[in-house]
DNA sequence: ATCGGTACCTGCACGC
DNA sequence: TGCGTGCAGGTACCGA
């Protein structure tokens, strides 16, 4: 579910809560956790939090005494702010005031407890809106698999996902099974473009809600209604007409105008 | 190092 | 109504 723009819609829907003191920490579902839950409720309990940040696809909470918390939403988790524990509330923070919570039926997301910034989160690639053209260019270069595979991983920049690389492809007008290191510079540019418009359009909405998709005070988003090609298969090219058509890349559904994308 | 394929889960829509 | 199938925003891990 969640990409940099979702991301990005959630932290921001959560730094109020900065400054207040995690009292007590629950996790009933291990699948989520790195690390041992015991020893994770330990560490959390009593800190401050000063900070709330996101890298990539990563929620980062900055905790008294260099504490991190960092979390990943996976496909279909949610952090939430006072409501009530349903059937897949896997963990809560009990804060001075209120609490947070944290859902996932698929179960896919991750908490972690670390001495600062966790090592993988290092060695992901840029921010996208943030990366220059020559460097994405330079990136480019050094890659032989198709560009959507490309965009889909976080060494290469962070954040990007299945719904917004297929929007930026179509955006830039280029086939999602193009070779990333065959890219002419005038298309580099253009997918570069298309990639920081989109990002920061969807995140001006709220980010995508395709099916639960909500921020922390459950509201959705709105960008789904500008997507143009992501699940319209079968419906007509908002630029040409032609049939919206649906592939396999990296096992993952791809959408493309088999017109306005040519290889 | 990089690549493609697979595993990990639940829920939903669909066809029969 | 019920059942099987395929699909869904994610990363991690495996061999090649």
């Amino acid at each position: 579910m969640p990409e940099l723009p979702e991301v990005e819609t959630v932290v921001r829907s959560i730094v109020r809560i900065v400054g207040r003191r995690i009292v007590s920490a629950e996790f009933c579902c291990l699948r989520i956790l790195r690390g041992d839950p015991d020893q994770m409720s330990a560490a959390l309990a009593g800190r401050r939090i000063r900070g709330i940040g996101r890298r990539g696809k990563f929620i980062v909470m900055e905790l008294d005494g260099g504490q991190c918390l960092t979390v990943h939403l996976g496909m279909t988790g949610k952090l939430l702010l006072d409501g009530l524990p349903g059937r897949h509330t896997h963990a809560v923070l009990n804060l001075d005031r209120g609490a947070l919570r944290y859902e996932d039926p698929r179960q896919f997301g991750k908490l972690e407890v670390s001495r600062g910034l966790p090592g993988r989160l290092e060695k992901l690639g840029p921010e996208p809106l943030e990366v220059t053209l020559p460097e994405f260019a330079a990136r480019l270069k050094r890659r032989r698999a198709r560009i959507k595979a490309v965009l889909l991983d976080q060494h290469f920049v962070r954040g990007m996902g299945n719904i917004y690389a297929d929007e930026a492809l179509f955006r830039a007008g280029i086939h999602p099974l193009a070779l990333a290191s065959r890219l002419r510079p005038e298309r580099v540019k253009r997918l570069r473009r298309a990639m920081v418009e989109v990002l920061t359009q969807a995140i001006r909405k709220g980010g995508s809600s395709i099916s639960d998709y909500v921020d922390a005070d459950g509201r959705k988003g709105f960008f789904q209604f500008e997507h143009r090609v992501y699940q319209r298969t079968g419906e007509p090219c908002v630029t040409c007409g032609a049939p919206i058509r649906r592939t396999l890349v990296a096992q993952r559904g791809t959408h493309f105008c088999p017109h306005c994308q040519r290889r």
